[in-house]
DNA sequence: GCCGTTTTCGGCCCGACTGTTTTCAGTCG
């Protein structure tokens, strides 16, 4: 029997929500699939579990058919009536779903007119007369489908969101700075700080839509405009990002920037909300009945619906709106208030700047305290420090430290985690460090139990403090390894482990989604920048936006601690702490 | 297929843009 996962469940049904479109199914059937796949993603709990033993009464979104279907995938590993499905298609044809511009419709009239159920197959036709005959179908379709091809070929469709944002935020500036502007942002993913983008959703208030959609398709890095009209316009930058931009009157400003900030799962709980109440909400306006309350900003449109404004990263539909309705919304941590960081590296390992100068960029960011954990002995592909050369690291950090004020190195490392769960030094010269942050650096392909396992293992060492990026995961090119993460969240609440954050843009793991669980289990964070460079503490940045999209107040934040407090704190015994 | 404080049937968000159309279907967000 295949390994049924919370992640194979919601590709499933992922996956018949596409096959039913193909079959040009009820449209409100397929969306209930979605959203299936959508309640199950984010439960919070064991679901596949609660799925095996028959037991998902009363979630919503799941009726009695889904109940039905996810029973017997968690409970055989297999679904008949997912397998009839998929047997009517090739399995091909879903790449021709990557293409912008095919649909469920273009799709299914490829494959039934033409037997066209590949990418190859339909760079082929394109050659030739058939496509354009199609009914629904013509000449500009053939050449938007070719150009489609050739996109796929050469750029991404993802985004990491260190990537884009200086072009964002360059871009956004360019609009901010046009004399017919009047208000500005970018919505979005982007604003809601997912760890990767699809696009970028740039917005502006203005009395001349036309002319701002125009001013936009001629940006010098527009590579093509997908789309051009008077109040919307869609480019493609040289780099492959898509950008959109809206151009709207200022009075419905804030509901566009409340509309494209989604997200989807997040406006269509909020537009439910706000039919009950007697009003429909859409990116323009309030309309019904009833009073119709005055909007000047979003927070406005919340609080007409009463509730307290919801800050975008926390619009996921993952209970923010319930929060917002008691007025029970976390105060979320931000960047403002980091006092010091801990996980960076120097010259002493594979960094490429020395402890003064990390020390000097780290007060330069108004920081208090900077740990610097390089890699130890058993990551030789990073330089790490054997046990003689980090011990003389500690004394030149000592000295350093009696020519600061304010302000302290702290002696760290960032220790292997050896595949048995051992760390690479012992115990004794651990005790000389301030803290110690572990990480696994090799072995990534362990089955699940026995990483979980390894990590477990070093979680229950006394000298370490913190786990660096528990999953190893690199956005959009290796995936995280296998790890139980209730189980490791759960032996970071006993063992008082901290669990980092880090903030480098291709990680920013541990992943967003579950640190509202281990907030709830009082596990505390570090924010790290796993700095190898001084211009790289400013991934903090991306840092605070992430756990903000987990939940993650101040207080869970261990470097949000001053100095003085820090010391304290890592003076304590682990299970005090 | 799901849901329910007008409820067990009849809704389910909807507007902009494009291309192929002669009034609209498909896609996207």
């Amino acid at each position: 029997m295949a390994d049924v996962t919370r992640e194979s469940l919601v590709s499933t049904l992922e996956e018949i929500a596409l096959l039913l479109e193909l079959k040009g199914e009820n449209p409100f059937k397929t969306r209930a699939y979605r959203n299936g796949a959508e309640v199950v993603q984010n439960f919070d709990g064991d679901i596949v579990t609660r799925a095996a033993e028959n037991d998902l009464k009363g979630i919503k979104g799941i009726g009695d058919a889904l109940q039905q279907k996810l029973h017997e995938l968690a409970s055989t590993g297999k679904l008949a009536y997912f397998e009839d499905l998929r047997a009517e298609f090739p399995p091909t044809l879903f790449e021709l779903f990557e293409l912008q511009g095919l649909g469920p419709k273009k799709i299914k009239a490829l494959y039934d007119k033409l037997g066209i159920s590949s990418v190859a197959e339909l760079k082929e036709a394109c050659e030739g007369k058939a496509i354009s005959d199609l009914p629904g179908f013509g000449a500009k379709t053939v050449e938007k489908i070719l150009a489609a091809i050739g996109n796929r070929e050469k750029f991404a469709d993802r985004f990491r969101l260190g990537d884009v944002a200086p072009l964002a935020e360059t871009l956004l500036e360019r609009l901010r700075d046009h004399p017919k502007v009047s208000r500005s942002a970018i919505a979005g993913s982007y604003r809601r700080s997912k760890e990767t983008l699809h696009d970028l959703d740039f917005l502006v208030a203005t009395k001349e839509p036309a002319g701002l959609t125009r001013f936009f398709t001629e940006f010098p890095e527009v590579h093509e405009v997908i789309a051009h009209g008077d109040t919307k316009a869609s480019i493609r930058l040289e780099n492959g990002l898509q950008c959109d931009l809206r151009a709207v009157s200022n009075a419905h400003f804030p509901f566009a920037l409340q509309y494209f900030t989604g997200s989807k799962e997040h406006n269509v709980a909020l537009r439910s909300l706000a039919l009950k109440k007697g009003l429909s909400l859409n990116e323009y306006d309030f309309t019904g009945e009833g009073e119709i309350p005055d909007v000047e900003e979003e927070a406005d449109i919340y609080r007409a619906l009463g509730l307290d404004w919801v800050a975008p990263e926390l619009r996921e539909n993952r209970g923010e709106i319930e929060a917002a309705c008691d007025a029970e919304l976390p105060d979320l941590v931000n960047l403002t208030q980091l006092r010091g960081t801990f996980h960076n590296h120097t010259i002493a390992s594979d960094g490429k700047n020395t402890l003064e100068e990390m020390a000097a960029a780290a007060q330069d960011h108004g920081l208090q305290y900077l740990g610097i954990a390089d890699h130890s002995k058993s990551s030789f592909q990073a330089n790490g420090l054997n046990e003689e050369r980090l011990t003389r690291q500690i004394e030149e950090i000592n000295k350093l430290n009696e020519s600061f004020e304010d302000f302290a190195l702290l002696p760290g490392s960032e220790v292997d985690i050896l595949k048995d769960g051992s760390l690479d030094f012992d115990d004794d010269l651990l005790a000389k460090l301030d803290y110690c942050v572990a990480s696994v650096h090799n072995v990534f392909n362990l089955p699940e139990k026995e990483m979980t396992d390894r990590l477990i293992r070093a979680m229950e060492n006394e000298h370490v403090t913190m786990l660096g990026h528990v999953t190893g995961r690199l956005l959009l090119k290796r995936d995280p390894y296998a790890v139980n993460m209730e189980k490791i969240i759960d032996c970071a609440a006993e063992t008082r482990t901290v669990i980092e954050l880090n903030c480098n843009p291709w990680r920013l793991d541990m992943d967003w989604r579950w640190w509202h669980r281990a907030r709830d289990k009082n596990v505390l964070t570090s924010i790290n920048p796993d700095a190898h460079a001084t211009e790289q503490l400013q991934f903090l940045a991306y840092g605070a936006r992430l756990a903000r999209k987990g939940w993650l107040r101040r207080e869970d934040v261990l470097n949000c601690q001053s100095l003085a407090q820090i010391r304290d704190w890592l003076a304590l015994p682990k299970s005090k702490r």
